[in-house]
DNA sequence: CTGCAGCTTGACACTGTGTCAATTGACATA
DNA sequence: TATGTCAATTGACACAGTGTCAAGCTGCAG
């Protein structure tokens, strides 16, 4: 707990990313990943506490090592409404893939585990954030539809932007990335914009 | 297994039904339905092998007592495509918070239990099956993006009306069953419809 | 009366998480 | 060299929940 950085920490984390990626965050147990990780499972306990706790570990060294905050500030400094919801969704859509894993193995904890269930919805609140500067910003354009609540339209976007939707169309109806971004774009605007807007967008 | 109907097994279905929707879905243990039902936690077992195959046939019994064929088939008989569309979305979107407990069930049991991935996929391919019908309806009254290929705007309608989002917006965005249905159809035909057909609907 | 079907009781195996205690090996320091 | 400490190891155990097994009870049909 006291050192934040150690070489066996790390090997456990990238352990546990390793198994969540491959396995796509199911069937992960405690004994794979000490196993990986070259060491024994108590081990991993020394270290974290609780599976929830890696868990969630594991998620704030993916936004490390793949420094998530420069991607989603990016997306803060496009110019018009449209531009910056566009780059949100590239950014949140693109990030999704590399962070499947643990968010499967995070949601599939959720319903029994309570720190699980926290740290998880931290992290949504978090994209809802973005959700809400995005939809603000097409606000102060004039581009939203009139009969949605700015509110509203942060919920249908949040929605829309889902880790289980991502899931869907990528999974199960096996689109590519690349589409998926684009229809998420499309939906967006087609969810959002006022009739009028739409048009020039 | 010989007799399907038995005062016992039904007793068992409607327990499980009951702590499904009381506790949405997750920490229903074998032995608290036995308790539920009255029985012994063994005599489950002697009706049912398994947890997943008890969550299958509550789910049957569910589509029996609430008679859901005729509530979709009454989708199919709306005259035009956007009719058939929101008569789809009425039947199925109102049927979601009914089922919504086995399903959040079955859900989770789905990462583990390969027989409870089989039966949940299944029911979500009669869905699917559901979209695909409405979706076709409106190509056939020429009202679908041609950016979109057939295949493409089924699988849109089919993500948008999943239990994930129906559980998403009524559940962490507070949204009513009336507003989900609303949001439904209006971002279904702003995803689905061409610009020009969007106009009239 | 016999036999069987349906249920009960109680014990047990198995898996996976998390805990605990005793031990080892390396390295730092007096 | 002796001492302390830190990280890790080994092995045992508690606990929950699913599923299995065996023996016994009860009521009813032949």
């Amino acid at each position: 707990m006291s050192s934040e950085n150690s070489e066996t920490r790390d090997r456990i984390l990238d352990a546990a990313w390793t198994l969540l990626e491959e396995k796509a965050g199911s069937g992960v147990r405690m004994s794979d990943i000490a196993r990986q990780a070259g060491i024994s499972r108590q081990a991993v306990y020394l270290h974290f506490p609780t599976r929830a706790e890696l868990l969630v570990a594991v998620t704030r060294h993916i936004d490390r090592v793949k420094d998530t905050d420069k991607r989603l500030e990016a997306s803060r400094n496009a110019a018009g409404g449209i531009e910056r919801l566009d780059a949100f969704i590239d950014a949140w859509g693109n990030y999704i893939p590399e962070i499947h894993g643990v968010a499967r193995a995070l949601i599939a904890m959720k319903d029994t585990d309570e720190a699980a269930a926290a740290a998880w919805d931290d992290r949504m609140q978090a994209v809802r954030h973005g959700c809400e500067a995005a939809v603000k910003a097409l606000d102060e354009d004039g581009l939203l539809r009139p009969e949605n609540s700015l509110r509203q339209s942060i919920d249908i976007l949040w929605t829309l932007l889902s880790v289980a939707n991502w899931e869907q169309l990528t999974g199960a109806c096996g689109w590519t990335q690349a589409q998926y971004i684009d229809a998420m774009k499309s939906l967006a605007r087609a969810g959002l914009l006022s009739r009028e807007a739409g048009r020039h967008g």
